[in-house]
DNA sequence: GCTTGACCCTGTAGTTGCTACAGGGTGCAT
DNA sequence: ATGCACCCTGTAGCAACTACAGGGTCAAGC
């Protein structure tokens, strides 16, 4: 298959299927003699692997970690875990930072009576943290 | 007020009170005879402004148009409050994104049983969309 | 046989919001 | 005079793509 057709089967940028050849995350496919790359199944699912693992916000390092465990099925998979369970930490804090953030957000959009920017609170309240729940 | 005395005095780096200059954030300051930069209060406080609605997960864009209004209290202030009500919008979809997200890991993760990589749910997981409930 | 259009190639530069040098100058204390 | 802390400019790097520019390939239709 050439590379517009993965494209389309896995929903990925043809730029970023290059992309991530360049950076040694998919390996080079055979080449016809149009010098196209030319993909197989192997190809086709290692690249969904990687698509659905940004797609669950993992870096390109972590998929690395991954795809090479699953180059190796006879190692232990507890990195897998530990990268998983890691990132779910990661995950977690972002909801909860993210969280304080729309609070302190809502409370200060909440301000604004409308009329002239300098009589704004919100303008006001963005100048001065002291305003703030301090959970930010 | 020198440039280390207002990063001290704001929590902002050194190198990122030169780059906001060189991205026109905050006005180029008068210098010193060494051609030090030195700053006063308007720029402190300028600085605060920025740094907090950064805090705040504001764009540079988002906040050169606040900066803007701040400067011209005469204005009508409801573009700010536009670009504020837009910005908790984008952080609640954020919010609602990263919770989905966060599940679909939770199941995953909870899936492994330790072992050989070749028998492990999580990387198993990874690379089949079709297992994950679909929200993410 | 020739053009048109869709597709492919490489290589480089841009995006966002910083951060980290390299290589040099300044100012004060010992 | 010699440290040392501080300041300056300019450039390059980070993540993870994305967007060209400038060119080659191939099948269809006239
Ligand atoms: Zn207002
Ligand atoms: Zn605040
Ligand atoms: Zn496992
Ligand atoms: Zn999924």
């Amino acid at each position: 298959m050439k590379i517009g057709e993965l494209s389309r089967a896995t929903g990925t940028n043809i730029e970023t299927i290059r992309y991530y050849e360049r950076i040694g995350l998919l390996p080079a496919p055979a080449r016809t003699d149009a010098n196209y790359r030319s993909y197989g199944d192997a190809h086709r699912a290692r690249l969904r692997f990687v698509r659905h693992s940004r797609e669950l916000g993992f870096t390109i390092d972590e998929i690395r970690s991954l795809l090479d465990l699953s180059d190796h099925p006879e190692r232990d998979c507890a990195d897998a875990d530990r990268i998983a369970s890691a990132h779910l930490e990661q995950v977690e804090a972002k909801i909860a930072q993210l969280s304080a953030l729309r609070d302190e957000l809502t409370r200060i959009v909440g301000r604004c009576r409308g009329g002239l920017a300098g009589d704004c609170r919100v303008i006001e309240a963005l100048g001065d943290h002291g305003q703030c729940g301090g959970a930010h």
